[in-house]
DNA sequence: TTAGGGTTAG
């Protein structure tokens, strides 16, 4: 190969990643130079405009290397199985590299059953094609991928009789197949059939014994294997995260010789599905600091961090970043954003991602969406994208729904979530689950008709379990109903004696009620039982950094500044004629130490600092981990006026927007 | 052929 070849190939190269031109150039270079071309292409756009090249060259598409690398390369591009598909029906006799090469296009776009389904038409078809060890390969991915035992072992039972199961992708495969499966034993025999073993293999068992949850015997595999590389490490770490034991998660990640960004995505992400969302932010700060790029993995942690901390400036840069990256067009990225955007509180930015992605939504995309909405009181509009999601063609499933029933509760429409619930059988021929009787007890609970709820639960074919009786008792405690509240708290307490939540729940039902005494009762109930209440917090972000407040901590100079701001803000309230309402407190105490009390919970000294510090006139959004109380509801709304601002608060089960004096959710919460 | 990510009731 001369020099002036790889020039030649550098320039077309540049010509094949540069969409906009039309190629021109080409027409009178060789034949092979375009065909090397094909390998180059990261686009769907520059691989067909390389085929047309091809095709204005005479040379045949169904000629047998051009045709091969053809398929080879429409698998590998983004959004590019379809187009490989047209390519391998237009094939008059596809040999098995053509087959095989389809056969993991399909399982690599997510199309396992596809997958199988080839595989199976590869035997009947053509009695020249006996599956290699490859197809057993792919189409054992198919099978891990679906969880199907069954197909599983049908594969495996094929490969014996060629004798391929010895083999070592199809032994890996079997592994990884029966690791997936659950079946722990079987993996293990997989495993010990093989003739030869590599690093591949012994970590497709590591991952086997970690799936099945035995941290130990994987730990004791890890530290015995004859081999281990960087994805054994990854193995562990993930096992380890997996398992919640972040601890020693951090200790393998510290352990490493080597990390990488799966290494990277794997604490980070985890971190975030634990709800450490500072720790996620310190790693991918600190991955940033090691100068290293992140990946959409990564991204889609950091954002779920944004989620749960209600980072919105954070999480708009990282949008920035994803757009800049070229990672705009992947599914599941734009789906997380879209959540994220809707947990922050910017519904519209939400919808500006999802209108994004015409013809790619799937079917979280549409979930995520009507979730959003949901969140924000927007029921009717999520009903509405729900009708438009089925006439778009595609089938809900039951996290559709439950997000359903969840727009309808949240919204009032009591009405619409029945008719929803029973469709269900009769329509999309489902059966409901104990999430969707939960949604339903939510739905009559919150509207008040807690009798109604009560009896919903009596009949129902499922054993209620805690979250039921709890869901029940909160409506209870929201709408007073102290008689029932007293009847539900004994059953939750049956199946679940220690939570502190329910106690809390019950007290609260008796402070509203004004029983003072039955409420110290259940307090000293929780204190000789040594039960502590869940601290409320509330968190808002200024210039990037997050700063969270506890009602009733030590203060520092920050809580001190808030509390400054909250005193002034107060008497100005108070000008204006506002009492405070002090049905939420929780203890049967002094009037005016229950004034303080009330005027200290915690999104109050989150308001006032934003008041404090953020530019006149700017959102002040807030994250709070419990419900927020009726009188700090109150006072957003007079601040709110008062301060001509708006105000978006997270509760911990939904939005409130506060603007000139009202609030979004209606006062219905 | 092995490792990492997304939606849901409280």
């Amino acid at each position: 190969m001369t020099p002036y070849y790889y020039c030649v190939l550098q320039l077309l190269y540049e010509y094949a990643v540069g969409v906009e031109e039309p190629l021109s150039v080409m027409n009178s270079s060789q034949p092979f130079f375009i065909l090397s071309l094909l390998n180059h292409c990261k686009t769907l756009i520059s691989l067909k405009q390389v085929h047309s090249t091809v095709l204005k060259t005479g040379l045949d598409s169904h000629h047998s290397i051009t045709g091969k690398l053809l398929l080879h390369c429409s698998v590998l591009v983004p959004d590019g199985i379809d187009y490989a598909c047209r390519l391998f029906r237009h094939t008059p006799e596809p040999d098995i590299f053509m087959y095989n090469t389809m056969i993991r296009g399909l399982v690599e776009s997510d199309r396992p059953n596809n997958s199988i389904a080839l595989f199976v038409e590869m035997r009947k078809n053509s009695v020249y094609h006996v599956p290699d060890s490859f197809s057993f390969a792919f189409t054992l991915k198919a099978a891990a991928n679906l969880r199907s035992l069954r197909g599983g072992i049908q594969l495996h039972c094929q490969a014996l009789t060629i004798g391929l199961n010895t083999h070592l992708f199809v032994g890996t495969g079997l592994v990884s197949m029966y690791g997936e499966c659950g079946c722990i034993d079987f993996a293990w025999n997989a495993f010990e059939e093989m003739r030869e073993l590599n690093v591949v293999a012994w970590n497709a068992l590591l991952t086997a014994y970690m799936r099945a949850g035995d941290v130990k015997v994987a730990r004791q595999m890890f530290l015995s294997m004859p081999f281990r590389d960087l994805t054994s490490w990854n193995v562990m770490l993930a096992g380890h995260v997996k398992a919640g034991e972040l601890e020693l998660a951090r200790e393998v990640f510290l352990e490493m010789p080597d990390k990488d960004d799966v290494s990277w995505s794997t604490v980070i992400g985890g971190c975030a599905h634990s709800g450490l969302f500072d720790e996620a932010f310190e790693y991918f700060r600190e991955l940033r600091r090691e100068g290293m790029r992140a990946n959409e993995v990564s991204l889609t942690g950091v954002l779920l961090a944004c989620a749960q901390a209600g980072a919105f400036d954070f999480a708009n840069i990282l949008h920035g970043f994803i757009e800049k990256a070229g990672f705009g067009w992947i599914v599941s990225v734009n789906n997380v954003l879209l959540d994220t955007y809707a947990k922050c509180g910017n519904v519209r930015m939400a919808q500006l991602v999802f209108e994004r992605l015409p013809d790619k939504k799937s079917i979280i995309t549409w979930t995520s969406m009507m979730v959003g909405l949901a969140m924000h009181g927007h029921g009717e509009e999520a009903i509405n994208l729900f009708h438009e999601m089925e006439e778009s063609g595609i089938k809900p499933d039951e996290i559709t729904l439950i997000s359903l029933l969840y727009a309808c509760s949240h919204a009032g429409l009591v009405e619409q979530g029945c008719e929803f619930f029973d469709k269900m059988k009769q329509v999309y021929n489902m059966e409901p689950s104990i999430e969707h009787y939960g949604c339903m007890v939510d739905l009559y609970g919150r509207a008040g008709e807690v009798q109604k709820a009560y009896e919903f639960i009596c009949q129902m074919p499922l054993q209620p379990n805690a979250i039921i009786w709890r869901t029940l008792l909160g409506a209870c405690s929201i709408h007073g109903d102290v008689k029932l509240a007293e009847k539900v708290k004994e059953r939750v307490s049956e199946l679940e004696p220690s939570d502190s939540g329910d106690h809390i729940l019950l007290s609260n039902v008796y402070a509203v009620a004004g029983k003072w005494k039955d409420k110290a009762s259940v307090r000293r109930a929780m204190t000789s039982q040594g039960m502590k209440k869940t601290p409320g917090w509330s968190s808002i972000e200024v210039d990037r950094i997050i700063y969270t407040f506890v009602a009733g901590a030590k203060h520092d100079e920050i809580t001190e500044e808030a509390y400054e701001k909250l005193k002034e803000i107060m008497l100005r309230l108070r000008a204006g004629g506002y009492t405070p309402e002090l049905g939420s407190v929780l203890h049967d105490i002094e009037l005016e130490e229950k004034e303080n009390s009330v005027t200290m919970h915690s999104e109050k000294l989150a308001v006032a600092f934003g008041i404090a510090r953020l530019c006149k006139g700017k959102t002040i959004r807030i994250v709070k981990n419990l419900r927020i109380c009726r009188d700090c509801h109150t006072v957003m709304k007079l601040i709110s006026q008062a301060y001509n601002l708006e105000i978006v608060v997270r509760d911990r089960s939904r939005f409130h927007t506060y603007k000139s004096g009202s609030c979004s959710c209606r006062d219905y919460w």
